[in-house]
DNA sequence: CAGTGGTCTAGACCACACT
DNA sequence: GTGTGGTCTAGACCACTGC
């Protein structure tokens, strides 16, 4: 029997298109194999904070149920969600919602390393909060966030200390909507990593991030802070930021120390 | 009946561990499933030359066939190899193993692209090699390349313009073994990527690659043949590419002027 | 048309974690 | 033990490619 037509669904699911072998008439109106729709509908269900960073998702079998489907169709739209870091699977107990909450894959977008020992070696870096407020949106940051110039956007400017050495000067921008309410106690008083708060307080989940990295020379200003002087080469990397559905967050651009660091990149 | 003692092999294959259901006495001798050993087998086949770059390699059914076991089992490892860009999948066609001399995913390992338009837009670079001779390593290249110091090493430099303009000063070692046979005009007679010529001449094809970024200053010589003056930032990105199995091939040194480029990074 | 990879199903059994 | 994800199989049908 395999695909007969899958209508009317229990809980949500429109009518699903399945892989076509009955129906298919009409043009090609944009098929997609069906483990992307329960793929999708995963991701709706995700955006729409049914299932919430660091909780459990309802068991492949009973997702297949719910979306009328095989269990192996299920696994195969969470395996590609798996891969995209959107879900954890944990054998044996389930698959969770992924989230920057946790001890393990702390700094999950910070690619800066000490050149000798691991990452956890030279312990948790010390973050402080330059400054913080609101302002209206520079025709470059609404286009990076896709705001309009002159949206009211969060700018916050931090430094960051590993083993008391300023290494990292960060400036960011967020949009004012999604991150009303947020303040420089706010960030101040939090332990851990930022998107971490971002999820928790205003749920909002960073998925992934495009760089761009550059080396430069920094202002007066920059040099201060980072305890060089401003003939001093530093890495400069502009980060877009993005929510489901490639929504752009956050916009930063970090100022890296490489003489006791470095970048690192896996190529594949 | 499913998995029941697969023994005894046509072509090739020692007696594969089945995912224990029989067996399975003993200790723990280092299990893993079944779709784990085909992945390994075929690996083996590509590193020995059975299939080179650019061939077929036979069909999933084949496959299935001369590693008794199920196609879907060949195909998870299949799917393995192709998401480690080792193999390419064609629907229709079939599997082809993966090669640096196309013209589609040119340069797969350089993350360099100019600020506006594309990479395709200022068309191909213009390579000048240097320098190009054989010496003895130093503790350092031997270290990276998991040679011993004194080893025979071959060394390069060339340099690489876009649109005329000078952009990337590259140096790079090479293990004497491999690439004995290379000269400096070899080098610059070939077109197209380097690491296409490793494949087609030496049978040497880069699998995966590690690169360390950091902002230096350029020596007088390094500004001179980049055509800037030596206090201008420079990116510096140390790149080890590894063949199969892990085993380092290429230490190289890369100079990227970033006045009207970037490295470009997706983070997931 | 035949052959390839791509999707989907159904069912079995295993490894692991919690209770 | 019960329930979860992980592996493996067997077979069906679809989509694409090239003869």
């Amino acid at each position: 029997m395999a695909t007969d037509a899958p209508f009317s669904a229990p809980l949500d699911a429109e009518p699903l298109t399945p892989s076509p072998s009955a129906g298919w008439q009409g043009q090609a109106p944009a098929f997609s194999p069906l483990y992307q729709q329960i793929k999708a509908l995963i991701l709706q269900s995700l955006q729409q904070g049914e299932w919430k960073p660091g909780e459990v998702i309802p068991s492949e079998f009973d997702l297949a149920a719910r979306y009328k489907v095989s269990q192996g169709t299920v696994r195969k739209a969470v395996d590609e969600l798996a891969a995209e870091n959107l879900l954890v699977r944990r054998q044996g107990r389930g698959t969770f919602v992924a989230t920057h909450s946790e001890q393990q894959v702390q700094y999950r977008f910070l690619r800066l390393q000490p050149d000798s020992g691991s990452v956890d070696s030279e312990g948790p870096a010390q973050r402080d909060v330059v400054e913080c407020r609101r302002q209206r949106a520079s025709a470059e940051v609404a286009r990076a966030l896709d705001l309009r110039s002159g949206d009211s956007v969060l700018q916050a400017r931090r430094l960051l200390r590993f083993a008391g050495v300023p290494t990292i000067l960060e400036d960011l921008w967020l949009p004012g909507g999604p991150f009303k309410g947020l303040t420089a106690d706010r960030l101040s008083q939090h332990h851990g990593p930022m998107y971490a708060l971002f999820e928790a307080e205003f749920g909002v989940r960073m998925v992934r991030a495009d760089e761009k990295i550059r080396a430069v020379l920094p202002d007066a200003d920059q040099a201060r802070l980072l305890d060089v002087d401003t003939a001093t080469p530093l890495l400069s990397v502009e980060r877009v930021a993005y929510t489901y559905h490639d929504v752009p967050m956050e916009l930063r651009r970090g100022l890296y120390r490489t003489d006791t660091h470095h970048y690192r990149n896996e190529l594949s």
